[in-house]
Formats: C-alpha cells, structure tokens, sequence
DNA sequence: CATGGGATTGACT
DNA sequence: GTCAATCCCATGC
C-alpha cells in the first residue's frame, strides 16, 4: 500500500530543492545552483549562469534594508524573488541565507531544455529562426531573456520554488559535476569588484561570455 | 506627491 | 558603438 510520500513522489519528485539548500551562503548557492534545472509549467532549462547578492554589498537591492520591495529578499530561504528591471523585464532570484539576512542569487541563463517551441512563440522568434542553434542560445541568454521565455512575471514573486509554481530541481546526471569559473557581475555600477558571477564553462547558452 | 534610477534588451548609427 | 522603452519603488520635499 502507498504511503502518502510515495504518494506525493511518485516515480520523481514533483518537488524541487529543499528550502535547506537555500539556507547557506549565497556564493555557494550561486555556484551550486549551475547545472540545476529550473522549470515553469511545460518549459524548463538547465542554469548556465548566476550572480549573488547579498545585503552587505550596494549592488544588492537589500543593501537599504528592509522595505517593501526587499522584504522577499530578508524572508524565507526558498522562495522566489521576481521584480521589474527596468520597466521591462522581470528578473527571477532565489532567495538564500537565513530568514533575517537579505541575499538572492539572480538567474542569468539557461540551457533550453523542455517546450522549445513555447518559449520561441513567448520570445516572439519566427519560424524561419526555429531550425538553427543561433535561435536556440537566443531563447534563454539573460535574465530577461529568460523570465520571458518560461512565462515568469512579477505575480510569481514570493512564491515557493520547492512547491511551484516556478520549480528548481536538483542537477540531472549528465551535469552531476559541471567546470564552473566566475568573474565579475554584469550590468551593475556597484561593487563591480566582487566576482560573484558563475558560469558553466564553455556553454553556448551564457548571456556574454566570461572574460578571459 | 514629484523625482530619479535601474541586476536589460533590441533596434539602430 | 549609442540609445530609448517603461514601470516599480525608494527617497525627499
């Protein structure tokens, strides 16, 4: 007879990492989270590329403390949070560290895995685009790049990345130990010294390629 | 209540 | 290489 996990399982889990693998450091997170797969719905992608943040550095938006904005960011370890770039693009983080400490680590980019053809209609990518891989490393190639291609809007904030709606599982086998280097942050202003951005080395997927 | 600034992207010179 | 789009929110008067 079924117990009720086994139940809930089924054959894989529906669930994704557990709120403990958030409740560590974010620069391990930010790293350990290459090679993990992030789902929404009938898309998904393996993480190439992440950043972390955290309260004690002014590039972080929890650098001023706790407002109505970053209150996601000093909540649970776990959740999402999602918030408008720009005027034009929701940018997905998970949350990390102990509840009470304000860090995130921003997803970058992914490797398009599931619902290719979703997300080229989502990025608003002609068919005559559909049979090449330039088109490919198009879909998910930044932070904006990618909120849109899963369907990830600013209504998602908050929400459990172990329950869903937005899901993040552990690493599939053939990325169990990905080469991972890291460099700098993009697009900041701010303790642009800090090289808390990690990439899988050698993806055709990253939003730019690390420097040399 | 007015203002200014973005963890970006795509179009254009 | 330059630059505008566009909106949420923190800050200051």
């Amino acid at each position: 007879m079924a117990t009720a996990t086994s139940r809930r399982r089924g054959r894989a889990s529906r669930r994704g990492l557990p709120a403990s693998f958030y409740d560590r450091p974010v620069l391990e997170v930010a790293r350990d989270l290459v090679g993990c797969v992030v789902q929404h719905g009938p898309t998904s992608g393996v993480i190439v590329e992440t950043e972390a943040y955290h309260d004690s550095e002014p590039a972080c938006h929890a650098f001023v403390g706790i407002t109505r904005r970053t209150k996601t960011l000093f909540g649970e370890p776990g959740r999402a949070y999602v918030y408008r770039s720009y005027g034009v693009h929701a940018l997905l983080n998970a949350v990390c560290e102990p509840e009470g400490v304000g860090a995130a680590v921003l997803i970058r980019a992914l490797e398009p895995r599931r619902g290719l053809d979703l997300m080229r209609e989502r990025r608003g990518l002609s068919a005559s685009t559909r049979m090449n891989g330039a088109a490919d490393r198009a879909l998910c190639s930044g932070p904006g790049k990618l909120t849109q291609a899963l369907g990830i809007e600013l209504s998602d904030n908050d929400t459990d990345l172990a329950a869903g709606p937005i899901v993040i599982r552990e690493r599939p086998s053939e990325w169990s130990d990905p080469e991972i280097v890291h460099g700098p942050r993009v697009g900041i202003t701010k303790a642009i010294e800090l090289p808390w951005r990690f990439c899988a080395a050698g993806s055709r997927y990253l939003s730019r390629a690390p420097r040399h």
